[in-house]
RNA sequence: GCGGGAAUGGCGGAAUGGUAGACGCGCUGGUCUCAAACACCUGUGACUUCACGGUCGUGCGAGUUCGAGUCUCGCUUCCCGCACCA
């Protein structure tokens, strides 16, 4: 009987559903295992088939474990809150709960058509008040928390108020604002509610603060960080500026340490733990005060990493946007300095950084003293130093920095060497760390081990500086001016936040009229009626740093997640996402895990033990060529006057060069005939050339476009219109009165021949192409190719090209899964999907492959059917047909554990190809078979196993146990080396002692040949691999 | 510049230090067919040889080893991430 995916699958699919087959319970005898897609936002465009790659790994792995006896979580929800929905509802005034709905429809009809074993009872939307209200509530603790460094974990701000009513603060070791001043009981005591309510804010694990945002006023939001690229926001492009703003903020600063340390203990990928301890950027150094010449009561604080480089300092540079600068710069400089200042200002992110090589800035005319030794060295203002960073200001060593020593060789500033190991340093700087001081005080003759903690212990004593740890990592500003996303759930009274009582949950987002911001410019949210909240919403990563202990109890309503489901199911097992999430998603979520372990609410202080990153899959564009008006003058020469030029023996041509000054395209000298090549419409040029024409005494002959695309695959037909011109005593030849083609194609195959610059290369859907080859009959249909013509090819064939580019609606390149599922099912879509090659690998999308997958499901079939009957016998099985089979266990489930879902697609193909040609259709050895497809192939594996005669589903067959016994052969093939390169090949039996093997080996007639009558050196027996005789 | 990863036929990709190129695509030839598609069978790294066979071959150059795609060292190229981070 055929194999009809479309007639299986839906069938399935449907009776899964009504058996309730996914669903999971939150107990049992059975041990746990929790299996996590990353979940989509659900955008407009639909799922295309790169989303599916992680899913389909996933749910493999998911009913593996299931089958192998374990009780398996595997939800699927959606991030469901997002700008492109609120875009969308700013243009057509429709809400964007609606347009969510829908496009959450559709991805679950998509996800759906798939066949994934996903439990869509605990299916969660970040968008849903259900699920917010513990987005909320969770915000609330942030609030109501401080880091506390003495317990190492957050603790209630309650405890903090208790402290500083006692002796101030004094006492407590907390993260907190830096300007933070120190105060005592009694100045607590003395403060006024509003005072005290703002001095908490300063250790409050979310706070409301003034920062310099990344403001886009396009799209009216304030952007992450890694929202942005290159200056620019990375949905729409639009400009990105910095803005000083009031926003929430998250004090993620206070876990740097505890993030980076966790990475430690987790199976991530490295590139994502790389990035995330780059993004974290901790640097272990110094601070030290540096006095400024003049000033009595300032001083400029500089953070370094390399302390004992000190006594290099040769000058000192400010960040031109620090205050600072201003302030100590002589009346003398002041001038220049605030030119500088502006002109700096005025530079884009983009020129400062393209343009790193060029060293430039002005001395301010102040000098600073070097506390080490006592030197009096320029302070420069300089756009190198970055005003985000520590201080803001540097201590410039040129001969170990290389940017100092840039800025010292632009601007002749002296360069002090500081270790007898540093050379050539009118070449470069030297920041090596081996070799001994000189010219530094305190630490000459030391090493660096040495060196760095006397310098610390040194400034420590005198009081001008400490060791100081120091991170890039910045708090995470957590406001979005922007409706579409979770209130806040805290109101003002005056410039005081007061957060939500827990049983005011959920604070609903409000109805407004309009999703844009107010005219004063205040956030949506100030539209709604009554709203007395804060006004601006939170950020896409809130809901999407906890979703994962919601899907272990999504229908509480008294809690987030309840003990006993958290005691259950601890913490996700396998995470699966794309890399993109590396700093967004999976650094705020393990921080949001961090503060709720200190809390006690979730038992692990990492959430996600494995994760893989999926690889990208690219969309593997089309291209079609469309001929301009110089294609069809090379055309001419090429095709049609080279052959005539062949026949009537050579005429001159001349104007082939097409320069603007010279009148003509083509023009034959010797008979006084132009030919003109020109689009039917250009009437002007035509009247232009045809005067010309009359002015130098010359015939004029007209070739349409449009005509020579009528006519692209007939050259024969407009050389004998050239020939009629020819003999013709006509001044004005205009072959053809009404051409009817508009535009012409010309296959990429034939472009070898002519111009780059003939022809325009152009998208063209890869839908209505095939292996490269242009379906005529769909392109027609199509808007582009309307009024068209093609150059075909010697097959009549148009050919596109391809290249390799991110799958986008805008690159005509997106292919739907739906459409693959349609003509080949959801089995081969998935092993296909699989078979691509490794998960973690990027790859573009080429069905080129498929039906090879798709005859396999047919030949795996076909085992199992003799004509139209299902046909299975209960006969044993030979030892052939076990090892096929045994085999076959063996590598599929080593390949699952270790991820190489391609290979265990090579595997099945193996052991069917075998199956088949030892004509193998017994029970004992298909049965487990189907059982081993069924992650992979769940559709065609159920429908079998049912033919089989099995009542329940396929899900929960037991995972075939590997017998080792059936691997064994009586003999083994051992290849037969000399010095190391296969020369033989020799049967001999499995058991066979070294000797036996070295007896037999030598004994060969060709082994013997290549010894030449000497005894070997040696010979290598590796039992059951190989024989190697060292000569 | 720093960090991470990769490089194997025409293509996607396989190979616990042990027969390089499994499996699939594509291509050759054949069977079936009036024909095509499907299906089935055969061959398929390069060079060389009538043939048996031989030589070369996993980006380049060394090394370790009886034996290296795999391990070590030095390069080249490509991809990804970070980037005047003091």
């Amino acid at each position: 009987m055929e194999y009809r995916p479309s007639d299986i699958e839906p069938k399935w699919r449907k009776w899964w559903t009504e058996n309730s087959t996914y669903k999971t319970k939150n107990q049992g005898d059975k041990p746990k295992y929790y299996v996590l897609d990353m979940f989509p936002y659900p955008s407009g465009a639909g799922l295309h088939v790169g989303h599916p790659l992680g899913y389909i790994t996933s749910d493999i792995l998911a009913r593996y474990k299931r089958q192998c006896g374990f009780n398996v979580l595997h939800p699927m929800g959606y991030d469901s809150f997002g700008l492109p929905a609120e875009q969308y509802a700013i243009q057509t005034g429709q809400h964007p709960a609606i347009t969510t709905e829908q496009n959450i429809a559709r991805y679950r009809e998509q996800l759906e058509n798939i066949g994934f074993s996903f439990d869509w009872d605990r299916e969660v939307r970040t968008s849903d008040a259900a699920y917010y209200k513990w987005t909320q509530w969770i915000f609330i603790q942030l609030f109501n928390h401080y880091y506390d460094l003495d317990a190492d974990k957050a603790l209630p701000v309650s405890e903090l108020v208790k402290h500083f009513a006692q002796s101030g603060n004094a006492a407590v070791r907390a993260v907190c604002d830096d300007d933070t001043p120190n105060i005592s009981a009694s100045d607590w005591n003395a403060m006024s509610e509003r005072e005290q309510q703002l001095f908490l804010l300063k250790y409050r694990i979310t706070f409301p603060g003034e920062e310099y945002v990344n403001w886009c006023p396009a799209l009216g939001s304030v952007l992450s960080n890694d929202e942005v690229k290159d200056g620019v926001s990375e949905r729409g492009g639009h400009p990105v500026e910095r803005k000083l703003m009031k926003q929430w903020v998250m004090r993620i600063t206070a876990y740097a340490d505890r993030l980076l340390e966790g990475l430690n203990t987790i199976d991530w990928p490295e590139s994502i733990k790389e990035q995330q301890r780059n993004w974290i950027g901790k640097s272990v150094g110094a601070s030290v005060k540096f006095a400024v010449e003049g000033f009595d009561d300032l001083s400029v604080e500089v953070f370094t990493t390399r302390i004992d480089t000190i006594y290099g300092v040769t000058f000192m540079v400010l960040a031109p946007e620090l205050d600072l600068a201003k302030t100590i710069t002589t009346d003398e400089h002041r001038n220049a300095v605030e030119g500088y200042i502006k002109w700096t200002a005025a530079r884009s992110e983009i020129e400062r950084m393209s343009d790193t090589k060029k060293a430039t800035g002005v001395p301010t005319g102040a000098y600073a003293i070097n506390p080490a030794n006592g030197e009096r060295v320029p302070i420069w203002i300089a756009d190198y130093v970055l005003a985000g960073y520590g201080t803001g200001a540097v201590m410039a060593v040129p001969s170990g920095d290389q940017r100092d020593w840039n800025f010292a060789k632009e601007f002749n500033l002296p360069i002090v060497p500081i270790m007898d190991s540093q050379q050539d340093l009118d070449t470069a700087a030297d920041a090596g760390k081996d070799g001994r001081y000189i010219n530094s005080g305190l630490i000459n003759g030391m090493t660096y081990a040495e060196a760095v903690p006397t310098m610390i212990k040194w400034l420590e004593e005198k009081g001008i500086g400490r060791g100081k740890t120091q991170y890039k990592l910045r708090n995470a500003v957590f406001s979005r001016q922007r409706y579409w996303g979770e209130p806040v759930p805290a109101r003002w009274e005056g410039d005081v936040p007061y957060a939500l009582d827990e049983k005011d949950l959920p604070l609903v987002l409000p109805a407004v009229d309009k999703y844009l911001p107010t005219e004063t410019g205040e956030p949506p949210l100030a539209r709604a009626k009554g709203w007395k909240y804060e006004l601006s919403t939170m950020p896409g990563w809130a809901g999407s740093s906890w979703y994962f202990y919601r899907y272990m109890d999504p229908h509480n309503t008294g809690e987030f997640c309840s003990k006993e489901a958290m005691q259950y199911w601890q913490k996700v097992d396998f995470y699966i996402g794309g890399s993109e999430h590396a700093v967004g998603h999976l650094l705020y979520s393990r921080f949001w895990n961090q503060f709720l372990h200190d809390l006690g609410l979730v038992p692990h202080r990492e959430f996600a033990q494995k994760l893989v990153n999926q690889g990208m899959i690219q969309g593997r564009s089309n291209f079609v060529y469309r001929a301009k008006e110089r294609f069809f003058e090379e055309y001419l020469m090429i095709k049609v006057l080279k052959p005539f030029f062949e026949e009537v023996g050579p005429i001159e041509i001349k104007g082939a060069e097409f320069e603007e000054e010279i009148k003509y395209d083509f023009a034959f000298e010797t008979n006084d005939l132009v030919i003109e090549v020109t689009s039917i419409k250009q009437v002007d040029k035509i009247e232009r050339i045809r005067k010309s024409a009359l002015e130098d005494g010359k015939r004029l002959m007209v070739l349409y476009t449009e005509e020579l695309t009528d006519h692209i695959n007939e050259p024969a037909v407009i050389a004998e219109s050239i020939r009629a011109a020819l003999a013709s005593r006509e001044d004005f030849i205009v072959t053809s009165k009404q051409p009817s083609g508009e535009q012409l194609f010309v296959s990429h195959s034939l472009l070898y021949k002519y111009s780059p610059e003939t022809v325009t290369k152009i998208h063209v859907d890869v839908n209505i192409v095939d292996n490269d080859v242009l379906d005529l009959d769909k392109a027609r249909k199509t808007a582009l190719f309307a009024n068209a013509n093609f150059k075909l090819d010697a097959e009549g064939k148009y050919t596109c090209s391809w290249e390799v580019e991110k799958m986008s609606k805008s690159k005509f390149n997106v292919v739907n899964p739906d459409d693959i599922v349609a003509e080949h099912g959801a089995d081969c879509f998935r092993m296909f999907e699989m078979f691509l090659g490794p998960i973690t690998d990027a790859k573009p999308w080429n069905t080129k492959g498929i039906t090879g997958v798709s005859g396999f499901l047919r030949k795996f079939w076909s085992m199992f059917f003799e004509g139209e009957n299902f046909r299975v016998t209960e006969e044993a099985p030979t030892r052939d047909e076990l090892r096929a089979l045994h085999t076959c266990i063996k590598k599929v489930t080593d390949d699952i554990e270790r991820m190489s879902m391609n290979t265990c697609v090579s595997h099945f193909m193996i052991a069917t190809n075998d199956l088949r040609s030892l004509k193998c259709n017994k029970r004992a050895v298909l049965e487990p078979l189907v059982i081993l497809l069924a992650p992979f192939g769940p559709h065609v594996a159920e429908e079998l196993w049912h033919l089989l005669g099995h009542q329940t589903t396929v899900c929960d067959a037991a995972w075939p146990v590997l017998n080792e016994e059936y691997l064994k052969t009586d003999t083994v093939n051992y290849p037969i080396q000399i010095n190391g390169k296969l020369r033989a090949n020799l049967e001999l039996p499995a058991d066979i002692s070294a000797q036996d093997a070295e007896k037999a080996a030598l004994g060969l007639e060709i082994v013997q040949k290549w010894l030449e009558g000497n005894t070997p050196k040696k010979v290598v027996f590796v039992p059951g691999r190989m024989i190697n005789v060292v000569v």
